[in-house]
DNA sequence: GTCAACAGATAATGCGCAATATCAAGGTGG
DNA sequence: CCACCTTGATATTGCGCATTATCTGTTGAC
């Protein structure tokens, strides 16, 4: 680069320190709390002359220079494999994102959204030409939903400090995560169906092998052992759509099942649909009820009010930074952070005691 | 650091020099593509060599150390003095925001979001204790409203590649910016409304001196001066709630005035009630546009389907990197960059001929 | 056969910072 | 009055990389 073309070169701890006139070490110490900590110890009139100096440059640490030299730069990253903000995204990412962006401020930390790391043809992926792009960052926090689960495992074995949003089990890897308490909520759901006297009770499952549906099969078999054979529990397994729902629902209402659940709230609402078609009033005829508020086609949904069980979005967006946090405070400790966070409920209109109760 | 606490330091340029038996400029030729553009050349059997070195070890270049090494660290900032991922979702920002994520994408860059400048008193502002915190970032888009123009003329002054989402005017500095282009906006909107028959048109405006206000102040000044006397247009101050605008509505209708155009929709909403509590009907018996789709209490106003300008937000974003990036690319040119986005109109159902037409 | 040109590599420097080792005084105790 | 500690500072090194200058052997031209 030709001297012309560098325009102003940013000032340095060197020019600060010349400045002053003393030597570049301990315009580091003034910069990083000379609490002695480090060996260089500096007097309070220096430190006042070099403060000024600093102030009269406009001196800024360089974060390149800084995380090179002592492995931090006080970035928290956030990755995900779709882009950020688009309107659909942005409702599934947005909870997390203010839970997110508050913990990092509170951290005095900056958020770096991963825009660059795709690949030639435009998927996002960690891996960018064979280096871990997110290195930028001291840790990151990942979210998503359509993931490569090799990149990740590859990941955290490298050693590389993230966090999960989410459950998430990777072969090899003993993955760090903020996730949601699906089992509890599900069978405190399927519990409180129960005790509002519905004695048949249907879970439409999809096919998805997701951990927070694994979960949530796991709280549907603890509520089935808990409630034994007071209660006819089945779990149907049904690709998510909407006729597929509407050809089962009939058969589930013939049945004398007073009570259908579903994955999340927009199968809800096909179930919901096909009552309705049947000539059934929802939840007087029978009763209707999401394991998850996740909706994908957002307002077509909303004429139903779907009573359902609520992902505590912010909460886990929080915690997964304070995680991370944790993690690069205390490196030598290798052990996965986990914290599991309860779920919300939204009791909405579709759940009542069933017609002969 | 102790050896304990230093987990496992991953292989450097060095290490894989070594294992390959070449000299580490060789390394660096070689991840950095070895198309002799920088001094090195390398030969096809030790480039093999040295990549099957890279794979046996799992080299991975550090980001810090390139970023150092080269001066820029490929990261673009976004600062807003208010957070950005606020709880009433879809906020003020988000439009910019998929427009920013689109062209930095593009750039293949980073997104720095500056989470972490605010003062002790929690209020977000560049200069924290005394520097720029944007310093971290190669440049930055800057968003806002409730803004700090003292701030914000350092920080061009001070020659920090810097671009604004909004037209801004500040003292002493040349400032880049991504606008729309609300005068021309405003005064075709006008222009519409009087080819549509209308012969009083009332403008109520608030008492912001927003550079995007004036712009609209231009527009309408230049639809005034076209119109000349065939038409009657007014302005009136008029402080921005809704009992203010109650006020002033019936006289205006009662003047003859048979459009009103207001500064944003929430206003616009504000004057349809208003009609409507005088037994009007909008539009009908008066018809209403607004001047900007903003709306700070987002549902209340849905109800209307306000005709109104609307903001390329999108492009405005992505323009806005853009700018930055040829701010970035070419440093010698310290000129301003600037540029301005036609508006969108949304038709609604507000506006129509008036009755005697 | 001599010199130039070039391919293919190495050596060395610096980016900006933190940390470590080192050093000069001034103060205290014996 | 000398050994010793404390305070306040400096000199130096290295983090991992890109880059520039430098060096060596091999061709090719004349």
């Amino acid at each position: 680069m030709k001297a012309s073309e560098r325009p102003k070169k940013r000032p340095t701890q060197a020019d600060v320190a010349r400045l002053a006139s003393v030597s570049p070490a301990v315009v580091s110490a003034v910069v990083n709390g000379r609490d002695g900590s480090n060996g260089v110890r500096v007097g309070d009139r220096t430190a006042a002359r070099v403060e000024e100096a600093i102030r009269q440059l406009g001196y800024v640490p360089n974060v390149a220079a800084r995380s090179l030299a002592r492995g931090r730069n006080g970035i928290i990253g956030v990755f995900t494999y779709e882009a950020l903000f688009p309107m659909q995204a942005m409702s599934y990412y947005h909870p997390f994102l203010v839970g997110v962006e508050e913990a990092v401020e509170e951290l005095d930390c900056h958020l770096l959204l991963f825009t660059g790391s795709h690949t030639d043809d435009r998927r996002r992926s960690i891996y960018k030409n064979g280096t871990n792009s997110l290195q930028v960052a001291d840790g990151s926090v990942l979210i998503g939903q359509s993931e490569d689960r090799d990149e990740l495992a590859a990941l955290v074995r490298d050693g590389y400090p993230a966090v999960f949003i989410g459950r998430r089990e990777l072969p090899g890897a003993e993955v760090s995560y903020a996730a949601a308490d699906y089992g509890t909520a599900t069978r405190q759901l399927v519990e409180r169906i129960s005790g509002l006297g519905h004695r048949g009770i249907a879970r439409l499952r999809g096919g998805s092998n997701h951990e927070s549906i694994l979960d949530r099969d796991a709280g549907f078999a603890a509520a089935r052992e808990l409630l034994g054979d007071r209660v006819d529990t089945t779990e149907v397994f049904v690709p998510p759509r909407a006729e597929s729902i509407a050809a089962v629902v009939p058969g589930l209402v013939e049945q004398g099942y007073t009570c259908i659940v579903t994955d999340d709230r927009e199968r809800a609402g096909d179930v919901c649909a096909a009552a309705t078609a049947l000539g059934l009033s929802v939840p007087a005829d029978l009763s209707v009820a999401a394991l998850s508020e996740y909706s994908y086609v957002d307002n077509a949904v909303e004429r139903w009010d779907i009573t359902t069980i609520t992902t505590p979005g912010r909460e886990m967006g929080a915690a997964a930074v304070r995680l991370l946090a944790d993690l690069l405070d205390n490196p030598a400790d290798r052990s996965p952070r986990r914290v599991v966070i309860d779920c919300g409920f939204h009791a909405g209109a579709t759940l009542t005691a069933p017609q002969g109760a």
